[in-house]
DNA sequence: GCCGTTTTCGGCCCGACTGTTTTCAGTCG
C-alpha cells in the first residue's frame, strides 16, 4: 500500500531517533529529521512528486533520502528502516523521554548494563549500578529515579489552554516586581502551539539574582529543578515545568526572539545573520564573523522588529515562526495581515440545553449580546447523537419557533444582536441525519462526523458527500481528535478540502482547546484552494465563548487573515454568505 | 546525509546548566 507524506515523515523522524541511539553522526540524524519536517509542510501530494521524479528539487533531499522516500511511497515499506528498527530494543526509544537522558547516556546504559526499558532502568538505578558507570554518578542516578517518578506523576505535554492559565498569574507577578523592566512568555506558548512541553518566561532586569529568587518562591511553585545566575526551572501546580531566563534590557529583544523559537526558525535566522557577515545569538546581533559578546560590535535593537529589519525581513508574528514558509513570504513582503480575535463577530457552532449544552436559549442570547457579539448560532445535535440528547425534526422545529420569539423580542428592544437557527447534523454512514427539507429551514448547518468507521476511504467519502450537500454550510471538527486524549480518526483531509473547494463549503476551526480541529498546518493548503474558515467555539456553556480567542490564535498560526474567516462578517453580510452557498439550488 | 559566490570535502546554530570532571561531555532549549 502506498504511503502518504505524514506516514513517510513519521518514519523519517523515527529513523533520525534510531540513528541517534546508534551513536551516528548527529548531522546525519538531523538530515532525516529535517526531511520529515519538510515533507509535512509540502502543499502537493507526495505521491505526485515521486511519480514525476521531482523529489531531488526539494532542499535537503539528496540521493539517500530520495531513494528511501521513493521506496516508502511506492511500496509502503523500507528495508533500511525495518532492519534499523529491529536492531534497537523498542524500550530504548522510550528512555529518551526521561528528563536528563539523551542518546549518549541511553546508549551507554544499554551497552554496559543491558538497560532497554523503563523498568530495567529503574531496577538498575535502585541497585546502584548506574552510578558506577563512567561519566555517571550518584546524583545522576538519583535524578533519573526522580525523573521516572515525575513521569509517572505528571504528563510531560500539556494543552495550550492549561499552560496559558498557569502562566498568567506568574507573568502578572513578574510584571509587578519593581526590578523587572520587561517580561514576556516565550517558547511554544508564545508561538501558540496547540500542545506545549513547558512554559518559558523571559525577564529583563538589573538584578537577576533577586528575580530568580523571587521566581522560585512564587506561590504555585511546587518544586525547584534548577537555579542558576541567569536561569531557573521549576514545576508549577498542575505539574507543568516553567523556565525563567533573566537578561539585561539591551539583550531582551534578542533573548525574546531566541527563546520564542522555534528552533528551526532560529537556525534560519542565524544563517541569515551569517550571510550578512553578522553573528546572532540570544545576547545580540554582532558585526563579527566569530562568536562574540563585545558590546562595541553590537547592532543595537530595541525590539524584535528591528532584528528582523536588520536581517532584511518584515516583522514575523510569533505564531508564524515555525520555518513553514515565513522567510520566503517575508522576503517577498507577502506575509499575511493576520486575523485578530476581536475581528470575530460570533460563533456559528454552539449548543444549548436543548441538547448537551448547559444554558437556555434566552440566557445565551443575553450573555453573547452583552459580550459584544453580533450573532450566535444555536446548532444543537441531531437525533442520531442520542447520548447528547440530539433533537429530532419535531423538537428542532419547536426550537425554531422559540428562537424566532427571542429574536423578535431583541428587535422590539432595539437590539441588533440575533440568534441564528441551526443544527450540528450528524454525518451518518449513507446520509445526513436530517432530510434536506429540514435543513432548508435552518440559518446555519454544520455537518459533523461523530461515529467514524475505521476505514479512511469510507470516512473521507462520507465527509465529501456531506460537503456536496448544498444545504451544508460547513464541516465541523474534521478529524474528531481530542488533544492528548484521542487520536484523529482516519480521513484524507486533503481530499476533503478539495471537495470543499469544489462545492464552496466552509471548514470549521473548532476552537475548543481539546480540539483545535482542523489542524493549523492544513489551513495554508485550504486557503490556497479558496476554502473559507469558520472559527467556532462549539460552546456548551457561556464560558466557552472565550475559546474564540484561542481559536483565533490557532487561525493566525494557520496564516489566516480576516478575509479568510467567515464569522468576521457583519450579520447582514453573513446572511448573504449563508444564502449564497444555497444559491446554486 | 546534505550542500556549495568559502564548492566535491569539511563544515553543518549556539550557550547555560549539571555533574562528573580537573578541563569537559551530555543534555536542553
Amino acid at each position: 500500500m502506498a504511503m502518504d507524506k505524514e506516514q513517510v515523515a513519521e518514519i523519517l523522524q523515527e529513523i533520525g531517533v534510531l540513528l541517534e541511539l546508534k551513536g551516528e553522526n548527529p548531522f546525519k540524524t538531523r538530515a532525516y529529521v529535517n526531511g520529515a519536517r519538510t515533507l509535512e509542510s509540502l502543499s502537493e501530494p507526495l505521491e505526485k512528486i515521486v511519480a514525476e521524479n521531482r523529489l531531488g528539487e526539494i532542499k535537503g533531499f539528496g540521493d539517500a533520502l530520495q531513494q528511501k522516500v521513493t521506496e516508502l511511497v511506492t511500496t509502503g515499506r523500507l528495508k533500511y528502516y525495518e532492519d534499523l528498527k529491529a536492531s534497537i530494543p523498542a524500550g530504548m526509544v522510550a528512555l529518551l523521554e526521561i528528563q536528563g537522558l539523551g542518546p549518549k547516556k541511553v546508549k551507554a546504559m544499554h551497552d554496559k548494563l543491558g538497560i532497554d526499558s523503563l523498568e530495567s532502568l529503574e531496577a538498575a538505578c535502585k541497585a546502584g549500578k548506574v552510578a558506577e558507570l563512567d561519566g555517571f554518578g550518584e546524583k545522576t542516578q538519583a535524578k533519573i529515579l526522580e525523573a521516572i517518578d515525575f513521569r509517572r506523576k505528571y504528563a510531560t505535554r500539556h494543552r495550550l489552554v492549561d499552560a496559558l492559565y498557569a502562566s498568567e498569574p506568574i507573568l502578572d507577578a513578574l510584571r509587578d516586581h519593581p526590578d523587572v523592566i520587561r517580561c514576556s512568555t516565550a517558547g511554544s506558548l508564545r508561538r501558540f502551539k496547540e500542545v506545549i512541553g513547558d512554559i518559558d518566561f523571559l525577564v529583563s532586569s538589573k538584578k537577576p539574582l533577586e528575580i530568580i529568587d523571587f521566581f522560585t518562591k512564587l506561590p504555585g511553585v511546587i518544586n525547584v529543578l534548577a537555579k542558576g545566575d541567569t536561569k531557573s526551572s521549576v514545576i508549577v501546580e498542575g505539574g507543568i515545568q516553567a523556565d525563567l531566563r533573566v537578561v539585561s534590557d539591551a539583550e531582551y529583544p534578542f533573548a525574546l526572539a531566541y527563546f520564542t523559537g522555534s528552533k528551526e526558525h532560529n537556525i534560519v535566522m542565524r544563517q541569515r545573520a551569517i550571510q550578512r557577515g553578522l553573528r546572532l545569538n540570544e545576547y545580540g546581533l554582532f558585526r563579527s564573523k566569530e562568536e562574540t559578546r563585545d558590546p562595541a560590535l553590537l547592532v543595537a535593537c530595541q525590539t524584535e522588529d528591528e532584528i528582523f529589519k536588520t536581517l532584511d525581513l518584515p516583522y514575523i508574528a510569533p505564531e508564524l515562526r515555525e520555518d513553514h514558509g515565513e522567510f520566503v513570504a517575508g522576503e517577498k513582503n507577502e506575509l499575511p495581515r493576520l486575523l485578530e480575535w476581536t475581528d470575530l463577530k460570533g460563533s456559528l457552532h454552539n449548543h444549548s440545553n436543548w441538547s448537551d449544552g448547559r444554558n437556555t436559549l434566552e440566557d445565551i442570547a443575553k450573555f453573547m449580546n452583552e459580550l459584544g457579539c453580533e450573532y450566535w448560532a444555536v446548532t444543537d445535535h441531531s437525533r442520531a447523537s442520542y447520548q447528547a440528547n440530539g433533537l429530532d425534526p419535531e423538537r428542532l422545529r419547536k426550537q425554531l419557533v422559540e428562537i424566532k420569539a427571542i429574536n423578535q423580542k431583541l428587535a422590539d428592544e432595539g437590539e441588533d444582536f440575533r440568534l441564528l437557527t441551526g443544527s450540528e447534523v450528524d454525518v451518518l454512514k449513507e446520509r445526513l441525519d436530517f432530510e434536506n427539507d429540514m435543513l432548508a429551514e435552518l440559518d446555519v448547518v454544520v455537518a459533523s462526523l461523530h461515529v467514524p468507521g475505521s476505514d479512511e476511504a469510507d470516512n473521507t467519502k462520507r465527509l465529501i458527500r456531506a460537503a456536496e450537500n448544498p444545504y451544508v454550510h460547513m464541516l465541523g471538527h474534521l478529524t474528531g481528535r481530542l488533544l492528548l486524549e484521542r487520536e484523529a480518526y482516519k480521513v484524507n483531509q486533503h481530499a476533503v478540502i478539495d471537495a470543499c473547494a469544489a462545492t464552496g463549503t466552509w471548514i470549521e476551526l473548532n476552537a475548543n482547546p481539546y480540539r483545535f480541529d482542523m489542524d493549523w498546518r492544513l489551513w495554508m493548503y485550504a486557503k490556497s484552494k479558496g476554502v473559507k474558515c469558520v472559527v467556532n467555539s462549539d460552546a456548551h456553556r457561556h464560558e466557552h465563548a472565550g475559546f474564540l480567542r484561542l481559536g483565533a490564535g490557532i487561525a493566525r498560526k494557520g496564516w489566516l487573515t480576516k478575509d479568510d474567516v467567515v464569522n468576521t462578517l457583519s450579520l447582514n453580510n453573513l446572511r448573504l454568505a449563508l444564502q449564497k452557498k444555497r444559491s446554486g439550488i
